[in-house]
DNA sequence: ATTTTTATTTATCAATTGATCAGTTAAATT
DNA sequence: AATTTAACTGATCAATTGATAAATAAAAAT
C-alpha cells in the first residue's frame, strides 16, 4: 500500500524541441476549447498535453494569444482549394458541381472542432463569423446564383442583379446542411448517417424546387 | 465638484414585493445571459438590475438553480400554443398551414435570447437540446410528412413508414430558417428583413422540389 | 567528462469567483 | 408612534483564475 504509493508517478521530464511542442499545444488547444469553450482554463488544458500549465506561457504570452492561434489554424489555414473555380466549372453538370462542393465543403467544415469553435466565437461576439459569413456569399452563393439562372435559363447576373430572395434560397440549403453538423456535434441528436444521400437529395429538391419556381420568370425584392 | 461627488448616489434602497424582485432577476437574467452565456459573473448581472450580488441568493440558493430557472422560463413556458393541431388540420392549403406554423413558431423561437440560450446550452452539454430536438422531429416533422404525402398523392404514413431522407429534407427547411436567425442574432450579419417571403418561398420551393423529384415514387432509406 | 543552454517545473502572486452571514433599514403591523 | 418583520447591503470567505519568477534538469555544445 505505502510502497506502492512511492512508487507511483515517476514520470521523468521530456524535453522537446520548440516546434514541436508548441505544435502539440495548439493541437491539443483546438481540441479542447471545442469541447468546453474559451473560457477552459488553462490548467487544465496542460493536464491534457501533460505538462504544467506555466509552460503554455512559455509559448503563448495570453491565453488570449493562444485562442488567436487556434482561430487561425482551424479557420483560415483549411480554406480554399479551388472551390471557386469549380462550381462556376460549366464541363460539369450543375447538380454535380453544387453536390461536390458541399461534400468537399462539409469535409473540412462540418467537423466537430470547427462547427463547435465556429459557434463559440460567434456567440463571444467576434467579428470573423461576419466575415466568413460574407465571404461565403461573395466566393460561393453569389456565383452558384449565377449557374442556376443558366441552369433554369434565366437572365444572367450581369443583365439582371442577384435579387434578396435568389441568395436566401441559397442560405436555407446552406444553412439546413449547417444544421445538419449543429444537430450532430452540437445537440449529439441522432442523424442520418448517410450524409452524402442527405446532400444530393437537397440539392435534387432545391433545383427542382427553384425551377419550378421560377419557371414564370422571377419576381425580385 | 466636490459637493457634487458627496451628493452622486443617494440611491435610496427600495424594497420590492419578494414575486416582483424574482421576476425582475429572472427577467434581466435571460437577457444577462442571452448576451454573455452561462459564464457570466454575478455580480455583473446584479450590478445591471441595480441590487447587490448577495441579493440574488436570496432568490436563488445557487447560481445553476437561477439558470434553470432561466431555461424554464425561455424554453418551457412559451411552448405550443395548438401547432401541432394546426398542421394537420387540412381544411387549410398545406403551404398556407406550413407557411402558418413557420411564422408562428420563429416569432417565439427566433428571437434573440431565445437562439443565443438555446446555443449556449447546446454547447454546454446541456440535454435539453437534443429532447428539443425530439420533439420538434416527433410533434412538427413527422406530422408534416404525412400532409406532404397527402399533398403529393403518395402512400399514407400508416401504410408506408417515414423514410430517413423523407425527415431530413424537412430537417434541412427547419435548419436553413434556423441559420436565417443565427445570422441575425448570433453571427449579426445583414440577413434580408422580409422574413415572411424569405419563408414562403423557401416553403415554396421546397414543396415544388418534394413534388418534382418525388413523382415516380419515393425511393427509402 | 565538463560546461552551457534552455525546456520544464515548483512556488507563488494579485485579482476574481460563487457563496455566506451579521448587520441595516424600509415597510407592514400593532 | 412604537414595534415587528423581512428585504436588502457591507464585509468577508475559501477556491480558483491567468500570469510571473526563480529553481531544476535534460540535452546540446564544448
Amino acid at each position: 500500500m505505502a510502497k506502492l504509493k512511492v512508487i507511483k508517478d515517476k514520470a521523468k521530464r521530456r524535453r522537446l524541441s520548440p516546434t514541436v511542442r508548441e505544435q502539440q499545444i495548439v493541437d491539443e488547444a483546438i481540441q479542447f476549447f471545442a469541447e468546453v469553450g474559451f473560457g477552459g482554463r488553462t490548467r487544465e488544458l496542460a493536464k491534457r498535453i501533460g505538462i504544467t500549465q506555466p509552460l503554455l506561457y512559455r509559448y503563448f504570452p495570453t491565453k488570449e494569444e493562444l485562442i488567436d492561434r487556434v482561430f487561425d489554424e482551424v479557420f483560415v489555414q483549411p480554406l480554399d482549394r479551388g472551390w471557386a473555380e469549380r462550381i462556376v466549372d460549366r464541363s460539369t453538370p450543375l447538380d454535380k458541381r453544387l453536390k461536390n462542393f458541399y461534400l468537399d465543403y462539409a469535409e473540412t467544415v462540418h467537423r466537430y472542432e470547427w462547427i463547435r469553435i465556429y459557434m463559440f466565437s460567434g456567440l463571444k461576439g467576434d467579428p470573423i463569423n461576419r466575415r466568413y459569413i460574407r465571404m461565403i456569399e461573395d466566393e460561393f452563393l453569389k456565383p452558384i446564383c449565377g449557374e442556376i439562372r443558366d441552369h433554369c435559363n434565366l437572365p444572367s447576373l450581369e443583365s439582371m442583379p442577384i435579387g434578396d430572395m435568389e441568395l436566401e434560397q441559397l442560405w436555407i440549403l446552406h444553412g439546413g446542411l449547417f444544421y445538419y453538423a449543429v444537430r450532430k456535434n452540437i445537440f449529439h441528436s441522432r442523424v442520418n448517417n448517410n450524409y452524402v444521400k442527405v446532400v444530393v437529395t437537397a440539392i435534387e429538391v432545391l433545383l427542382e424546387g427553384i425551377k419550378a419556381t421560377y419557371n414564370g420568370g422571377m419576381k425580385n425584392d
